[in-house]
DNA sequence: AAAAAAAGTTAGGTATACCTAAAAAGAAAA
DNA sequence: TTTTCTTTTTAGGTATACCTAACTTTTTTT
């Protein structure tokens, strides 16, 4: 019953709502998210109000309901299941499998959901770090660190990503950095907040702040 | 740019054709199939037309274009390789996968079918015994009779179905009949042209002559 | 506290894809 | 060859999900 469209709106207020602790959700960054025109949102909104996904106050943005939560964490976990199979069976690259993901969140089937998840091996992480929601809706929680919150001589391993984009994960690649992979924090200009690191095969890599910014790592 | 509406007027339109030699297609009859409305299938057709995807001529039924033709082979191809997956790899029956192949043969991108292709072998038919068209379009050609056909003394083994139906399939399972089966015409009857058999550990098993008009075989 | 700017909503329009009811065309029967 | 029946099409309507343009509400600046 839930369309696309009602799929895509969902997912993107739970993301807004959890990336930002503010509480409601506004219209023109909806829009701006889902790349649409606030009149159209304004629109969609109230309609998903009546469906009791949400709560709508005019002017006021909206919040999900518990229903609306729900909802959206069924997306988010048939996306993530998705992904993981792209990259395990599939072999996808890292790049690579959330657009086709998006695609294939919205196959509607309880038992393809419950049988991929069984020969999957029941995967806690997605390929980029983030953890799938059971059937119920529980996210399972990381307590991941953010590689830009360490200070040097730190040693950690790669366990994610916070930013998606095909060119961030590119980046990654072509640094030779991937989920896995064990660093050491060298040393941490004091100027533009650029890190030294040494990689895997005692490897040195420098890499940008506003790249350490997007690594999600485990402290050792 | 397709969508799943247009999808289903070409499969459909394709499988209507190529089960009677008849050339067009008629409203009445693909409204049927549809589950539609007639007048909703005119409409339809009206636009399919106008995008070089069949012949229509009003009153007179319509007939797929070469480019229609190969719009409806891709779907068809999309279709059996999920089968093919969901049965060898998620471990689904005979008679769930067609429903859910039917959401996932609308997912559009070139890059999963190919890795998926490769990611299952290449298979060159699906679970029911029909063939998967290639990247091209090209339909395999299978060769396999009809259990229906054979004579007393005839052996064979099961390779396929010519019927969709959970309930036809469930039938099958009942009857302990699945693809790969071994066995052999024993006697049929003059009266009904129901078929005794003589299934794989010697185990004797009576069939309407309805069931076996829609099991495909390969005579040995 | 006005005025100006930003944010959000309403109004009216489009395309898709369905529907029912009425009209028209074609095929079959009288 | 008319009449009747069946098939198909047209006409007009609905719901979804977008759009632009105009208007209203809220927030910020003067
Ligand atoms: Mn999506
Ligand atoms: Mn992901
Ligand atoms: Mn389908
Ligand atoms: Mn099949």
């Amino acid at each position: 019953m839930p369309s696309i469209s009602e799929d895509h709106y969902l997912k993107s207020i739970y993301h807004l709502t959890s990336r930002k602790k503010r509480k409601p959700v506004f219209t023109n960054e909806l829009a701006q998210a889902l790349g649409l025109r606030p009149a159209s949102v304004t629109g969609m909104l109230q309609r998903l109000a009546a469906q009791r996904l949400l709560h709508y106050r005019p002017y006021q943005g909206v919040q999900l309901t518990p229903k609306g939560r729900l909802r959206a964490l069924a997306v988010i976990r048939k996306h993530r299941l998705w992904e993981y199979f792209l990259v395990e069976k599939l072999k996808f690259r890292w790049h690579e499998v959330h657009a086709v993901a998006d695609l294939l969140e919205h196959v509607d089937s309880d038992l393809l959901i419950h049988r991929l998840d069984a020969y999957l091996g029941y995967p806690k992480l997605d390929p980029h770090g983030d953890p799938i929601p059971d059937e119920n809706g529980h996210v399972p929680a990381t307590g991941f660190l953010l590689l830009s919150s360490l200070r040097p001589p730190a040693q950690a391993i790669i366990t994610g990503v916070t930013e998606q984009h095909p060119a961030f994960l590119h980046h990654l690649e072509r640094l030779n950095l991937h989920r896995g992979t064990r660093l050491q924090v060298r040393q941490i200009s004091e100027y533009d907040g650029s890190m030294d690191l040494l990689i895997d095969p005692s490897q040195p890599l420098t890499i940008s702040r506003q790249t350490a910014d997007q690594i999600l790592v485990n402290s050792l």
